[in-house]
DNA sequence: ACGATAGTTCACTATTGAGTTAACTATATT
DNA sequence: AATATAGTTAACTCAATAGTGAACTATCGT
């Protein structure tokens, strides 16, 4: 079971405050790792630890900024997220009265989501 | 935001490799202390505390049993799965331009568990 | 009442993990 | 060429966590 694996480093990635930050704050746009550090008001090494942690999870890639090459930018991955998703999926058949419970959710949240959308229009 | 760290705390509990075993043995059935202690192969106490924290975290709770009042059973809450949910739901916004992908994974993953149900009856 | 059973709390050890500053590498700037 | 900038690695400290065995509490069976 290597996707036990994977889903242990990822708990262990998301288990700190800090790295749940950095994941909220790259959910929003791709930051560079200095952005980072002072956004988590800390000192670059400790973000760049961080960092690598959170890649060799596989919840972030870097990428190259052609312009600098001092610079990159680190991004969310999002293949970890659906591996996540679908571990929860199982958990939650435990309740197997609501099988399809989560598929109402998402109906819910698509509405939602669709409702904002409509509002920023208007 | 006590939402937050209500997730914070169920990351830490899940992001113990013993913790998320009993996660899953739980998410079969209820099991006794004692039970889970020999099937992760560690001793009363530290299966205790891991108990106790998997409590504090909201993810499990404790039921007694009629029987005997030496015994109770440890159970999953599925409050807390729905907040990862939540959570993930959100982050996964970040690919914008699939909305409502989950919503399709919802619906995808309910026609599996039919056709599993299917094939079981047959 | 006595011993066995279920489980927790206590006291302790060892490892892991997060943070710091200082030193280092590599690229940019002037 | 000289200096500044972006980021990582190195060496270290401190706190938190997981494990152990021993002692304790509460309940059950005889």
């Amino acid at each position: 079971m290597s996707a036990a694996l994977k889903l242990d480093r990822m708990f262990v990635a998301l288990a700190d405050p800090t790295r749940r930050g950095v994941v909220e704050l790259l959910r929003k746009k791709p930051h560079r790792a200095g952005e980072l550090a002072e956004a988590m008001a800390m000192s670059p090494p400790a973000m760049s630890r961080h960092l690598r942690l959170l890649r060799s999870s596989g919840l972030v890639e870097e990428a190259s900024i052609a312009e600098d090459a001092r610079v990159s930018v680190y991004r969310l991955r999002h293949e970890p997220f659906v591996a996540l998703r679908s571990w929860l999926d199982d958990v939650e058949e435990f309740w197997g009265g609501q099988l399809d419970s989560f598929k109402a959710h998402a109906e819910k949240r698509v509405r939602e989501k669709e409702n904002e959308k409509a509002r920023r229009k208007s």
